[in-house]
DNA sequence: AACTTAAGTTCCTTCAGGGAACCCCAAAGG
DNA sequence: CCTTTGGGGTTCCCTGAAGGAACTTAAGTT
């Protein structure tokens, strides 16, 4: 489909797009958060082509947020997430809540997510790192910043 | 490319994806954020096709996500976050955080946050819903929910 | 020697994205 | 009144990415 590249862009959504923007991408950083580490596992698991399957894993790896990696002496690779991929998870997080409290409807959410820290079933919230505060789309005002063009 | 659908999946992620995922419509949210409210400013700022742009903002529309209201009392319109909207910017504000600190580089963020309650440039962090405390990859335990399938 | 399993690779088809040209409507200008 | 302008799309064709099934390779296992 010939898709426009976004990492040229300055803007720092548009540069994370391009590392996790590809269908599918977002579910693959899933399952293998959840411990599907295996390339037969993921193409089970999601009915993914394996060609894409392939592909995506490369770009994933290439960009550094998975790592390949081989176990049992031969030919076989499971992947697994780097720092960089775990911080992605974040990003999960929030997709998570947000399709939680917009998409699920009366089923209520597929996944519960227990905080170990507190014990609890909880979910994620937007605090400023700064103040603690909640900050969210109205909490905040844009100013350019050193990587501007 | 005939893409398959992620809504019917009992994930938050994947039908979170079926609202936003495609390429293009994350951008065009933050753009209507910062006040790129019509077509053709969208169209000029992002560089993007006329045709999946208007593709795009029915999707959005459709899902709620983006409102489209008449101005000026002839055939013009703007669009605007719904309340559904606005909380996916939270997903942009994590994606920036993301890519402000993997890939900025040497050059540091094209633009910063600041944020209202405190008056401090700052970013976002996750914290549990519950406890307070911050709330990462690691810091859970999924089980299954009432949506579960 | 034949079978199995994991991890891809190849090949073909179909449909989504890019891009440019075109269209419609309401106001403004002369 | 007639033409121009400008916003907001729509149409068209072309390319290339996703789907899907078959094939391959390399190392065990029976």
């Amino acid at each position: 489909m010939q898709r426009t590249q976004f990492g040229d862009m300055a803007c720092s959504i548009a540069r994370t797009l391009d590392v996790i923007g590809e269908p599918w991408s977002p579910l693959i950083l899933r399952d293998v958060w959840v411990g599907l580490n295996r390339f037969d596992q993921l193409q089970a698991d999601l009915g993914i082509s394996r060609k894409v399957l392939t592909e995506r894993l490369g770009h994933l790896v290439e960009q550094g947020v998975l790592e390949r990696h081989p176990y049992d002496n031969r030919p076989r690779y499971e992947y697994r997430l780097t720092a960089k991929g775990a911080e992605l998870v974040d990003l999960l997080m929030v997709m998570t809540a947000w399709g939680d409290r917009w998409l699920a409807g009366e089923a209520g959410p597929p996944v519960l997510y227990r905080h170990h820290a507190c014990g609890e079933i909880s979910g994620v919230d937007l605090r400023c790192a700064h103040c603690g505060e909640p900050m969210h789309a109205g909490d905040v005002e844009l100013m350019p910043g050193p990587g501007a063009r």
